[in-house]
DNA sequence: CATGAATGAGTATTCATTCAT
DNA sequence: TATGAATGAATACTCATTCAT
């Protein structure tokens, strides 16, 4: 069976293009992605069909990495409000850790580059932290689909992460900050 | 730098790029700029000095634009939450209103080439409309810079102007909740 | 050059290269030869050195098919004329019965691709069938090498086919026609 | 109205392509043919929107030049055979005289690029040279559409132009055994 | 011996910008 | 001043061939 194509230059070639859409949108040369993967030009075309494939597929591993560490923080145990701040905490922590990916989602989902399935993959992936449940009694989304409630929040998320991002010695003000219009806007 | 003949076809160019970067990304071919400007290719060249600069001017062309009609309805008579309202109103009416002027914004607000300059422009644009002087009291943006008021304020706009394109029958309501969360956010 | 194992894949490849010209010109890839043929890319290069050597090999195979329905055909106690209406038959009715492999091996034979060794060997793999004798009397081809002959009856043959294969309710029309411009010209 | 699109660059570019098709084939490079027509790649495209295009025009082009010497050397005047015997040398010396285009539309015709629109172009061209007028009382191509008359002369012609291009001292023998391969055909 | 992953030179086409008219 | 022809570097993608498994 020859050589198994290698799981490990394709995680390389995602995280290449985040890496390279960070850098130079989502104009960046495919050319220079293969290069920060360490693999040859053609190589990349291998991996993925075309330019779009690749940029969707890096869009999901992406969003896979964000909320796994989300959800490894879900505890039924925890009242509501609790559990908004647990994910409000782990989503916060991770797009800090992570600038580059933070900045290459950012990009991509202005663009008509994402396509319906992708959009539709996303929702799945993370059923059990949509913010429905957690605020269905709020007045402020009712009548409305659950993914206003969602964008809401990552809305407030992402606004409160550019700020920490420029402030670092005020990351801890920001979040609190933001979680507290996030508990107002829908638990108060 | 000798001011060009023709203003009118310098607006043109603007409104045309608008409609360019909104229909194709930052990416669109200033070629096309210059068609649906009903100009020369070459002629963009004699108004912008390059690509970006053309993209500078009319993102803060279209800044100026949207955020003058807010500037109308500015009232000092009214209490400050209908203040709120009315610029919450003014905005999101206009975005629907410019559906190819807000993608335009949005597209390149993610990117690199809006220079530092231009964003400045863009604040110094509308300083009568900050949020911040509206709440001061917030505990939610206490501390912080004016500029993390207005952000989550644009931030919830944004996503309400989202979700009441795609479902125009229901703009009314979109409009409602989306303040009350600003509300509930800031005044309550 | 050790003979490689199988010969059945070696058919294989050398169909699957004539099929994959026909439809895709001389341009078409080794990999889409390797798929028809069910083998992998790289088997290809364990029996062809070089696309080259696999079109060579192709055409003189696909001749080699096509001059044998004639020799099988070849009748000595038959009259010149009646000899030469059996060549024509049985050479317009494999082409017209393999229509990839006629359009095959004439896209290939405009082409550079066909080395001298490869021509030599096809005119060597027929030496019965020349014309020459048939027409060693006429004066059309007298004073001229006896490929002259061969190529003029090719080329009358394969005008014929061309239009036979457009308009399959004429075909018998068209073997009439066309043989008939053959005997006036070769033995009238 | 800045420079006028140059006739002359067009022309080039025909020319070199036409010379790069018969030296490589149609896999030639619109880079190289850019290069031989002596200006820049990106040029070739404002003057053809793709390679196709290009190489259609060409070969209407080059066709164009080759009946339009022998448009020039009709004359109603003469009899049927002598007529069709002017089209014969006229057809064959343009042929020997431009080895070069001669070889480019062969390479052509047998490929996929040329359209439906250009081989109709192609016939629209000369009307006036038809072989139907000529030879419609022979019973070779009775009942048959004209273009097969057409088609038996040219491939009769071209197959004399392939000899005579290999032995040039003997081009007239040639010429005079191939009309009189044609004048057998359709006028004894 | 067969496989198919890896390669990188090669290909058609695009596009911001310049400059002759 | 306006035009649009000319440019050539840049880009996504292809493909014959090699070689580790």
């Amino acid at each position: 069976m020859a050589r198994p194509k290698s799981e490990e230059k394709r995680l390389h070639l995602l995280e290449a293009a985040a890496q390279a859409v960070a850098e130079r949108g989502v104009g960046a040369p495919t050319a220079l992605v293969a290069t920060m993967a360490g693999v040859a030009e053609g190589t990349l075309f291998r991996y993925f069909p075309t330019k779009e494939a690749l940029l969707n597929e890096m869009y999901l591993y992406i969003s896979e990495q964000g909320w796994s560490s989300v959800d490894t923080s879900f505890d039924p145990s925890l009242s509501l409000i609790e559990r908004a701040r647990r994910i409000w905490d782990a989503h916060i922590d991770w797009a800090l850790a992570h600038p580059v990916w933070n900045r290459a989602v950012t990009q991509l989902s202005v663009t008509d580059i994402l396509t319906a399935e992708t959009r539709a993959a996303e929702m799945a992936m993370f059923p059990d932290v949509h913010m429905l449940e957690l605020v269905q009694a709020s007045d402020v989304t009712a009548g409305h689909p659950s993914r206003y409630a969602d964008a809401l929040f990552i809305a407030v998320a992402n606004t409160t992460i550019d700020f920490a991002m420029r402030e670092p010695g005020r990351i801890t003000e920001y979040k609190d900050s933001g979680f507290l219009a996030i508990r107002r806007m829908f638990f108060d």
